[in-house]
DNA sequence: GCCAACGTTGGC
DNA sequence: GCCAACGTTGGC
């Protein structure tokens, strides 16, 4: 079965691609947005992630990641103490999910969502287009091979 | 800090 | 079930 390849957001403040390295393994909690929670349950262990920092002067894509548990009940929404409680979740109806995520390796060089924006062949990539503010998002196989063409590119190429 | 985009809520 | 109000995301 073929690898499905993903985008997930992150505010480096609260969760960044070197935290990733330095804990091995973390769990996704946090995700409070239907479209998303859906997407995260079609992942399957082995699908690999683009992981990407958003609200950093520059916003970019700065590592890979890898699924290694799939979805399963996001437990911090039914703690009254997490910032990620809703009280609406309960172990009858858990309502929320995350998957496990480990990382792969950290880009050779950060690709900035200006780079994105600028390579014709990922104009239809969901985070480049305007008010696409989905936190977790279906990359094409193409589309993620391009991102690491970038990547060791040194993150700016221009089109042919 | 501003504001556009978009999801969710809640009154009716 | 519609839709206006409101809250959040996230680039700039």
């Amino acid at each position: 079965m073929a690898r499905k390849h993903w985008l997930m957001k992150s505010e480096p403040d609260t969760y960044s691609f070197q935290d990733l390295v330095h804990d091995g393994r973390t769990h996704w909690e946090g995700v409070r947005n239907y479209q998303a929670r859906n997407l995260m349950r079609s992942m399957a262990v082995g699908d690999l992630v683009l992981f990407y920092h958003s609200q950093m002067k520059p916003p970019g894509v700065v590592g890979i990641a890898e699924v290694v548990k799939e979805a399963y009940d996001d437990f911090t929404a039914q703690d009254p103490k997490s910032p990620y409680f809703d009280a609406k979740a309960t172990p009858d109806n858990p309502r929320w999910s995350m998957v496990d995520l480990a990382p792969v390796r950290p880009l050779e060089s950060m690709v900035s969502l200006a780079d994105l924006k600028d390579n014709p062949k990922l104009e239809s990539m969901a985070v480049v287009r305007k008010g696409q503010r989905l936190s977790v998002q279906p990359v094409t196989a193409e589309e993620y091979q391009e991102v690491l063409v970038m990547a060791a590119c040194g993150g700016e190429q221009d089109a042919e």
